[in-house]
DNA sequence: ATAAGTATGTTGTATTTCCAACAGAAATGA
DNA sequence: TCATTTCTGTTGGAAATACAACATACTTAT
């Protein structure tokens, strides 16, 4: 197996935990890989997962196909990041989406049981490695649930509205930039580009905010 | 302190520990107990959390109030339930939302430094601790993926098809129910009722599928 | 059984969003 | 520099949604 500390070592999971300690820490873990060719299956909507997945290379996405066919893409896996963490618990069904190898791709497969279940001295890392897979599925629940909130606004106005103020909060500041351009911002709202382009200019002609580019201004 | 043992024995994160075990994980966990009064704040957005909250008795709503002064309530925590997971991550930032006691409430306060760094013999349960919380937000997490699927399509009539049919496939049958009446569902899904129940109608007569109180069935 | 209250479906109108198409601005690359 | 591509704002018509109001069916309590 060919040594994935370096890049391990760089991930949120692995944060903090030297080279030497992962690779002892992989075989704690009955860590196994996977290669999937570009448009192959690595889980099928149906089955039961059982380990905690790590992308090393190449992309995923996470995809759902309704009961009369239609095709939708919820997430794109990068490298470093982990997934099927919600399905490790037990009773908790089968899968819903399928999992889709976007490009040629490497995947560690972790036994779960194995990481929660503490191995006493054997290694001084998994203390460690446990906080950081809480952080990590913790970090993804707030950014669920802000996004959550921003989604179950009605309105295109509303949606603007509720993000543009919570990026003026977390970014303590009345003045802020946002990491979008306009249409990627209309699809992390779930809302059209140009009826929210639309929204914007007439938020400002109101005299709610001002904008240049991403950078936004909002005024009481 | 009262003995809270019975009654968290019956919650997630408690689930398979005794009595007398929880007893000294309280103690363990440095436990403390906050008593709020209706329509008192437990927190504030902007405040920085360190603790793992769960509420013993009440109601507390996670409420947010946007930049112009708009509340909004996001979540209603239940008896049993822990909030605040997601605040426990170093750099998480301040609070983004409001905790109100929605009535006479009472919450426990936990140690997370204590909750995830694992004290060796002294708590033989604590293991079974770690994996309940992991499992707990596990499981929220998915839940909120799943909802957040529904809630980014476009139209009712699509996030009505995306919810059904992720219920008759985690169901496994073509007829199921739905644990809400019109109103929830139309809550649930951040739509107008009376226009849900137009387009449950449509979808009705176009034969896509048929319904009768909260029990729906599919047709391909 | 009756009355009161709740849940659901229906209608019409005002508003909002979607969609496609286009034009100017800005960024990119030869 | 010029040409090409991408990004952003704008428009107009079609479609969908929100909202209010009401009728009917179903529940619950007395």
């Amino acid at each position: 197996m060919k040594d994935y500390a370096p890049l391990l070592r760089r991930t949120k999971l692995f944060s903090g935990i030297g080279d030497d300690d992962i690779r002892s820490m992989l075989n704690c873990l009955n860590a196994e890989v996977r290669q999937y060719r570009k448009g192959e299956y690595a889980f099928r909507q149906g089955e039961y997962i059982r380990n905690l997945m790590l992308l090393a290379e190449g992309r995923l996405h996470i995809q759902k196909e309704d009961y009369w066919g239609n095709l939708n893409i919820l997430n794109e896996i990068r490298p470093g990041e982990m997934f099927g963490e919600a399905y490790i618990v037990p009773n908790s069904g089968a899968l819903m989406n399928d999992v889709v190898a976007a490009e040629e791709s490497t995947v560690l497969f972790f036994d779960t049981g194995r990481i929660l279940t503490v191995c006493p001295s054997a290694c001084p890392f998994h203390t460690r490695l446990i906080q950081n897979m809480f952080y990590t599925i913790a970090d993804k629940n707030k950014g669920l649930v802000q996004k959550l909130s921003y989604m179950s606004q009605r309105s295109t106005r509303e949606k603007l509205l509720s993000y543009l103020s919570d990026e003026a909060k977390r970014q303590n500041s009345s003045s802020f930039s946002i990491p979008f351009n306009r249409q990627q911002l209309a699809d992390f709202l779930s809302v059209d580009r140009s009826a929210m382009s639309n929204e914007l200019g007439r938020l400002r002609d109101e005299g709610m905010l001002d904008f240049h580019k991403n950078e936004f201004t909002l005024y009481c």
